[in-house]
DNA sequence: GATATAGTTCGAAATGTATCGAACCGAAGC
DNA sequence: GCTTCGGTTCGATACATTTCGAACTATATC
């Protein structure tokens, strides 16, 4: 049936479902902390994926940003052939509030 | 040498050394989550070992404590032959500020 | 000294996670 | 149609984490 195609859709999980200490999980990586840094600092703008350097392979990078999504951390939307990828902000502020303030700040060594 | 006995000392990281993502993989558990939450609401009174209830292993639960101390949330200090647990309010405070806030809220499910 | 209590340490087993290359897929452009 | 680009999926491998029972240590009490 290839009138009938697959087009890449990703589940984003309700916050209210998700438990904290799944956030903390997907934040307990140096690399998918680094990527959140770089949405943090975008300010709401959405970033590509050549937006966000990352010294791994894009099959990890791709698990990086899977894990981040299913913690409710990130939306992702496809734009033709990339992805944009955003904070989810309000949400997170409503969910987990200070969370976001907190990433912002901790980051020394 | 049966005069010079070793008594057991913990180590306690200067919480400037300890990196975000260290926190998060400490509280990614929900075990040690459940134990950060009874000492917040210990409200700084230091809790023994006996007042935190958990149905794991004394094993399993001595290797949590020493996870948690070592992402420096926790100060353990002995008394006789039980020991004393409580959480590094002010440091956290200072170095991360919100975590602890954050940490009061966001339990739902 | 003997016993009980609180906690640590040592394997070992099971499970989970990070990482990659290779194969793949869809969209865009030639 | 073919190629390139951005990204996913599939093993496979290496490493880390959780968990436990058993053996151990130190303190306190009998």
């Amino acid at each position: 049936m290839a009138w009938l195609r697959d087009v890449k859709t990703y589940h984003h999980p309700a916050l209210r479902e998700v438990p904290l200490h799944s956030v903390m999980q997907a934040l307990s990586d140096p690399c998918r902390m680094a990527i959140v840094h770089e949405l943090l600092q975008a300010k709401g703008r959405k970033l590509a994926g050549n937006e966000i350097r990352l010294s791994i392979s894009k099959a990890t990078r791709s698990h990086h940003f899977e894990v981040l999504r299913a913690a409710g951390l990130i939306f992702t939307e496809m734009d033709g052939t990339k992805c944009m990828t955003s904070l989810r902000r309000a949400e997170l502020n409503q969910r987990f509030p200070g969370l976001l303030k907190l990433l912002g700040t901790g980051e020394r060594r």
